[in-house]
DNA sequence: GTTGTACTTAACGGATATGTTAATTAACAA
DNA sequence: TTGTTAATTAACATATCCGTTAAGTACAAC
């Protein structure tokens, strides 16, 4: 996985819309009117969406006749799953005595008789 | 918490310098210059970086003498775990067989005796 | 063929993002 | 006071994002 693609990701997933969509794909494959019948947006706006979507791996389209149907692709969603994972320990209770313990440790201009405990 | 939230986590997350400063501050707190150092760009870039990434509420920032110490506030980072944790069933190997069910239940156009299985 | 439906692309406008250099603020040190 | 260091703000250029309307493409139905 590059960082290009976490990018890519991540940038897609800022807007509201294109998270709405992703939701809406969650319960199974839809065409571009189906998908754009919830916003008052017009139909070339909910296109570029789309089209950010599939440029980000999030979405893939087929093709039936005229209608392009939508289907959810999560694999940049484990990605992201992945990459915030690492963090965990941060805002897990447990963790939270190891991070003040860490950050103690290399306070570089901290005074030593500071430390908590 | 908002979707606004989630927008601006998202956004300042979809930057390769952005998420190399948390990177960082995972290993505990840093100065701005400490945290400009790895980066072939001006210091002010930088600081607009941490600008952005305390609007989102993914650092703090303190004040010891000329210094203003950074450091990692993971909240932002809890909300997108829980976000992308719905997901969980598209990625998950177990949850293929139920995820092609669920297309097949509501594809529009389909032909019922296309069904798989 | 013509018409209708589904969707995309083109052209445009305004707002926001990201970088630069130069100037400014703030705190310490001599 | 003067100078040094740390960091931010100002002013600017450029690019991308996000929406619009209008035009174009692709397929289906008649």
């Amino acid at each position: 996985m590059t960082e290009d693609r976490l990018d890519a990701t991540f940038a897609s997933l800022a807007d509201p819309t294109r998270r709405a969509i992703l939701a809406r794909l969650a319960q199974g494959e839809a065409t571009v009117n189906e998908l754009a019948e919830p916003f008052a947006m017009s139909l070339p706006a909910i296109s570029r969406h789309l089209k950010v979507l599939e440029r980000a791996g999030l979405i893939s389209r087929g093709r039936e006749a005229q209608w392009r149907p939508c289907r959810l692709e999560a694999g940049p969603l484990k990605d992201i799953a992945g990459w915030v994972e690492h963090y965990r320990r941060f805002w897990d209770a447990s963790f939270d005595r190891m991070a003040d313990y860490l950050k103690e440790l290399q306070t570089p201009k901290g005074d030593p008789d500071d430390r908590k405990n």
